[in-house]
DNA sequence: ATCATTTGACCTCG
DNA sequence: CGAGGTCAAATGAT
């Protein structure tokens, strides 16, 4: 109970930050100004009641009725969620068609993946508004940037290496996790088998090597290197070199894939969100895209790997891991908000960068 | 038992 | 020759 409250609360608090973020984009936009607010207000409401409830009824009955049910009719009793569905809607044509939570108990891999993409997709609001730029600043980033994993026209800055095979070869530069497992970079989509790491002179961190895991099968020439900087010991340096042709973002799933899922011993299981959370957040998002006339390729998916990607995979990806970072910690300890925070915080000022 | 990671030794290049 | 890159045995995790 406490960690769908936690969740809860971890959600408004992102979409209040998001709205705080996004303001300049929505200064001419009184209506979704509006809309963004009463969807924080929703959310913190959705809390209070559930809160509420607790006491009323006691944990344990909480515990039973709980998120899949108490939760969503506490929602629909405070706020008319159809009204606010607005276009909306049309994705969940009925508040009906919530999935109960036992529906949720064995929660498929795609529906994981799904509640990342809930927070991803909010996060991702004004990115994708146009306002581009390596989220942390790096080279090659921003709208007509390379994704990290195209190096069909690699920098060739970075011709000065010692090896002669430096074609393929792209240098980005991406955050590191600020708690938890900090020592590996952000998933990029593909697997990857560490086969060195060597202490490099002049840098204070050792440089990590990595080959595609699909090498010995596919014959897949991707290599990378992650050095962490001295002087930015949350930023990544992440060297990639080759491309894929193994075209297999870590598993086998056959349909495209919004987030690939993560390797092994980095991200703990997912916890199952609210049911009310994941249908208010679901039609909630899309209808905000909308009305911006932005939508996201949350229904098909961005399938790593794929060229075009316009740079938007890097952020895309590092978003991503703020939402990992979000469901993963903040389920269980008190500085989860630090890093999603921080995190934005640290992003916040290359929007609106040209 | 299997797979991933670590780490020291070895190789390659400038 | 030395630094960067790779290999592969040892070790650890599951």
């Amino acid at each position: 109970m406490e960690n769908c409250l936690e969740s809860m609360i971890l959600h408004g608090c992102i979409l209040a930050k998001i709205l705080e973020h996004n303001l300049p984009n929505l200064a001419n936009q009184p209506d979704i100004l509006v809309k963004s607010c009463e969807e924080i207000v929703f959310v913190f409401r959705n809390v209070r009641e559930t809160v509420l409830s607790v006491g009323q009824m006691g944990v344990q009955e909480l515990h039973g009725f709980g998120i899949g049910g108490g939760i969503r009719e506490h929602a629909m009793a405070s706020v008319d969620a159809r009204a606010i569905a607005g276009v909306g809607s049309a994705y969940i044509r009925h508040v009906d068609d919530v999935p109960e939570r036992d529906e949720m108990k064995g929660m498929p891999l795609h529906d994981q993946r799904r509640r990342r993409q809930l927070c991803l997709e909010f996060m991702m609001f004004g990115e994708m508004s146009g306002v581009g730029g390596d989220i942390m600043g790096g080279s090659s980033g921003g709208i007509g940037g390379q994704t990290p994993l195209d190096f069909s026209s690699a920098s060739s800055s970075q011709t000065q290496g010692r090896r002669k095979n430096e074609v393929d070869k792209v240098v980005k530069k991406v955050a590191a996790p600020q708690m938890g497992n900090n020592e590996t970079p952000p998933e990029d989509g593909f697997k990857w088998k560490k086969y060195g790491q060597k202490e490099i002179l002049g840098h204070a961190y050792p440089r990590s090597y990595y080959i595609c895991t699909q090498q010995k099968l596919r014959n897949c020439p991707a290599k990378k290197q992650v050095q962490r900087l001295d002087n930015e010991p949350f930023v990544f340096e992440v060297t990639y070199r080759n491309n894929h042709i193994c075209r297999v973002p870590s598993d086998s799933d056959a349909a495209p894939v919004l987030f690939p899922p993560s390797t092994t011993a980095q991200s703990p299981p997912l916890p199952p969100l609210p049911t009310s959370l994941m249908a208010t957040t679901q039609f909630r998002s899309t209808n905000i895209f909308r009305h911006l006339g932005i939508v996201p390729a949350s229904s098909g998916g961005v399938e790593a790997g794929s060229s075009g990607g316009h740079g938007q995979f890097n952020e895309f990806q590092q978003v991503a891991d703020m939402a990992d970072a979000m469901f993963n910690s903040g389920i269980s300890r008190s500085n989860s908000m630090d890093i999603i925070f921080s995190s934005l915080d640290d992003h916040k000022w290359d929007y609106g960068r040209s």
